[in-house]
DNA sequence: ATCAAGATTACCT
DNA sequence: GGTAATCTTGATA
C-alpha cells in the first residue's frame, strides 16, 4: 500500500486564496520535486508570508521588476531568488493575479530521497543522527538539498515537476506564530508560522 | 556606470 | 556571541 498518494496534488484554488490563510495551511503539506526520475519529498514545517502592498520586506514592495514578476501572477507558481552570492530560496506565490504575495519555505522535514539530499547538501557524507536536522532547516538549505535554482523560477505547481500534496491541516494548538527572521524592514509583522517542537524549524 | 544591500550559511572564538 | 563569503539585483547618476 502506498503511504503517500501522488494523485492528491493541491489545485489552483488552494493557492489563489488569501496569503496568511494559505501560509498557515501550507504547514504539514508535502513538498515534492521530481529529480532525475526520483521523487524527493518532505513535509513543510516552517514558512513566512510576504505582501508587497503593506510589507517593506517583500520583494514586490516597490513594484514590478524582472526578478519579482512571477509574484504578481495568480497563486500556484514557484518564485525562486538568489541571495548573498550563494543561496537560492523558494517561495509559493499566492492570491489573485496582480497581488504581489508569496510564502517563503523555511523548514522541511525530509521524507523520501534522503540519500540524494545528503549528496546535494554534504557531498554524501552522512550527518550524525543529532545533526540530521541541518539537512533542511533553512531556506537556502532546502534549495540545496532539493537542487532548486534559477531554472525552476516560475514553475507551475499544478504541473508535475514540483508540486504539493494535500494533507490534513495542522491543529491550531500545534502552530506557533512569530516575527520573521533575517529582515531589517517591517520586522514586527507576525507572519512566520511553524510547527511546534519540530526539529526541522530553522534557528535564529 | 557604479554601488550598497540582501527573505543566508558556515565557521570562528 | 560575531562575521566573512560572494554575486545578483535594483536604485541612483
Amino acid at each position: 500500500m502506498e503511504l503517500i498518494n501522488s494523485d492528491n496534488k493541491l489545485k489552483r484554488e488552494f493557492y489563489t486564496r488569501d496569503l496568511l490563510l494559505v501560509a498557515r495551511e501550507l504547514l504539514g503539506k508535502i513538498f515534492v520535486k521530481e529529480h532525475d526520475g526520483e521523487k524527493l519529498r518532505g513535509r513543510i514545517v516552517e514558512v513566512e508570508a510576504y505582501d508587497g502592498d503593506i510589507d517593506e520586506a517583500a520583494h514586490t514592495f516597490r513594484g514590478l521588476t524582472k526578478r519579482n514578476e512571477i509574484m504578481f501572477n495568480e497563486g500556484g507558481y514557484l518564485y525562486v531568488y538568489f541571495t548573498y552570492g550563494a543561496h537560492y530560496c523558494c517561495n509559493v506565490v499566492t492570491g489573485i493575479k496582480g497581488k504581489g504575495t508569496a510564502i517563503l519555505i523555511r523548514g522541511i522535514e525530509p521524507l523520501d530521497g534522503l540519500s540524494t539530499m545528503i549528496k546535494n547538501r554534504f557531498d554524501g557524507r552522512l550527518p550524525g543522527e543529532k545533526d540530521m536536522h541541518n539537512l533542511t532547516n533553512g531556506p537556502g538549505k532546502i534549495c540545496q538539498a532539493f537542487s532548486i535554482s534559477r531554472e525552476h523560477y516560475g514553475i507551475d505547481l499544478t504541473g508535475n515537476k514540483i508540486y504539493l500534496l494535500e494533507q490534513p491541516n495542522i491543529k491550531t494548538e500545534l502552530i506557533k506564530v512569530s516575527k520573521r527572521i533575517g529582515i531589517k524592514k517591517s520586522v514586527d509583522l507576525p507572519w512566520r508560522f511553524y510547527i511546534k517542537d519540530n526539529p526541522y524549524v530553522s534557528k535564529r
